[in-house]
DNA sequence: TCAGTGCCTTGACTTGGATCAAGGCAAGTT
DNA sequence: AACTTGCCTTGATCCAAGTCAAGGCACTGA
C-alpha cells in the first residue's frame, strides 16, 4: 500500500516566517500569542510521495497543518475498499475528524513530495483556553471543514461532481494567493474518481467532454480553466458559491 | 414552500433538568459552570411541522440545540433543487457550519412538533474560553460533525447508502436511550430519498427487498430492526463501525 | 360513508455511468 | 533504439437506478 512515516528535512520553519498564517491556525493572534502557539507546534516533517502520517485507528494525538504539497485522507471499509475523504492544501487542517473519536479514522498519506507541522491537541486545547483568538479561529477552521464535507453531497451527476471538485480547488488555491484558473492537480485520474466515487474512465471521459466544450484546458495534472462561469453553472454552484 | 418560524409554548426547561446533558453541550460541566450556559441559553422555543428555524443566507446568530423532534438542514442549488444535508436529533447541534461564512449555509425545519434552544454564539465563544470543559465538548461535537458528514460520502450503492442511514440513526437513538432496533423515522420517504441522492421509488424497493431479506420491518414510518449485524454487514460498516 | 388528499408502492421503460478489454503515450531502464 | 511500467484514453457492453405512469392505502373532513 504505502510506506512507512518517516520525517525527512525537518526544516524548523516557525508560524511567525510562514507565510500560511493568514490561512492557518495563526490568523488572527498577535506577535506574542503567536510565539505562545509556536512552542507547541513541531514545525515541518517532510515526506516523500505516498508516505503514510497516520493511520486509521491509531490513537489520537495531534493534528496537523499543511505546510507545503498536498495530502489525503483516505478511510477502508469492511470490505476492503478504500476511500479517499479529502486532499488537504497548505494551511489546512486534517486529522480533525479524531477529536471525538480519540483515534485517527483515516489514513492521512502524502501526494508527492509534503511537509506538514503537527500539533499536539492537548496542548492546542489548553492553549485555546488562553487564547480566544485561536479557539476562535480553530472554531473557524472546523465549521469550514464541516461545510466542505456537506457541500460533497449536493451534486450527484458525475458532470456535476466533477465541475465542482474542480470549481472547489480552484476556490482553495486561489485563496492561497495561486492562479483560480491554473494549478496543477497533483492527484492521479484514480484519487479523484475514487474520492468522487465514480470510475477513472468516466473523470477521463467528462475531462474531455469539458475540453470539447471550452470549459478547460487539461494536460495529465496540468489544468488550465478557461470558462470559470459556465463550469460554476455546470456544477449548480453548491460547493462553491459564497 | 414552509411556513414562517413561531416559537410556541416555550417550555423553559433549563440544562441542568433536561435529560440530554450528557450527550448535548452541558456535557462534562459542573453544576456552576452549568449554570453559566444556562444564562446565555434561550431555553426551548417549540415548533409545529415543517416550520422553519432559519433560512438560508439569514446573518448567523445563535446555534441551535434539539430539544425534542428533529429538524433537517436544507440547501437550495443555483437551478432550485433542494437537497437535505441532514436530519438532527436531540441533543444534537445545527448551524455549527454557519460559524465561519457568519451566515446560514441552509434552512432549517422542522420534522413534526419539535422544539430548540438557541445559544447566541458570540456569548457562546466568551463563555467557552472561559470554561475549558464546555469548549472541549464544543470541539467535540464539532469533530463529530465532520465525521458523521464525511462518513456519508463513503457508501455509494443504493442498499448500502440506505443501509448505513438506517444504522446510523440506530446508533443515534440508542445514544439517547431509546431503543436501537425499534423507532420512527419521522421523515417522509420523498426525505430520505433527498437526503441519500436516490428516487423516492429505489428507497420504497429498497424497504421492500430489506423485509424480503428478513433485515427489517417496516410500515409506513414505523421501522424495526430485525436483523441489525446482517444490514452492518451490508452497509460495510462505514458510517458505524466504531 | 364517501370523496379528497397526500404518501407510498408497483410495473414498464430508459439511461447514465460502471465494467471489461484494448490501445496509446510519456518517462525511465537496459 | 527497443523494452518496461504506470497512467490515461477510447470503445463496446451491461446493469443499477432514474423516470414516467398508474394504482393502493391511510388519513381527513363533510
Amino acid at each position: 500500500m504505502s510506506n512507512q512515516n518517516s520525517a525527512l528535512n525537518p526544516s524548523s520553519l516557525k508560524c511567525s516566517q510562514c507565510g500560511l498564517g493568514k490561512l492557518c491556525l495563526p490568523l488572527g493572534l498577535d506577535s506574542q500569542d503567536m510565539s505562545q502557539l509556536e512552542a507547541i507546534i513541531d514545525s515541518s516533517s517532510a515526506y516523500n510521495d505516498s508516505q503514510t502520517v497516520f493511520n486509521a485507528n491509531q490513537s489520537f494525538e495531534r493534528i496537523y497543518a499543511v505546510k507545503s504539497g498536498m495530502f489525503k485522507t483516505v478511510v477502508t471499509d469492511a470490505n476492503g475498499n478504500e476511500h479517499i475523504l479529502g486532499f488537504h492544501l497548505p494551511g489546512e487542517l486534517f486529522g480533525l475528524d479524531a477529536i471525538y473519536p480519540k483515534k485517527y479514522i483515516s489514513t492521512a498519506i502524502s501526494l508527492g513530495t509534503s511537509s506538514v507541522c503537527g500539533i499536539n491537541y492537548t496542548d492546542l486545547e489548553t492553549l485555546s483556553s488562553k487564547l480566544p483568538s485561536l479557539q476562535k479561529q480553530l472554531f473557524n477552521l472546523m465549521s469550514k471543514e464541516v461545510h466542505t464535507s456537506q457541500a460533497m453531497s449536493v451534486e450527484h451527476v458525475a458532470d456535476q461532481k466533477l465541475a465542482g471538485f474542480i470549481l472547489a480547488l480552484s476556490a482553495r488555491y486561489k485563496q492561497r494567493g495561486y492562479s483560480e484558473t491554473r494549478f496543477n492537480l497533483a492527484m492521479p485520474r484514480r484519487d479523484i474518481a475514487n474520492h468522487l466515487n465514480m470510475a477513472a474512465e468516466t473523470v477521463s471521459r467528462l475531462f474531455k467532454r469539458f475540453q470539447q466544450e471550452g470549459l478547460l484546458d487539461i494536460k495529465r495534472t496540468d489544468l488550465q480553466i478557461i470558462n470559470i462561469d459556465a463550469l460554476k453553472r455546470l456544477a449548480g454552484c453548491a460547493s462553491v458559491c459564497e
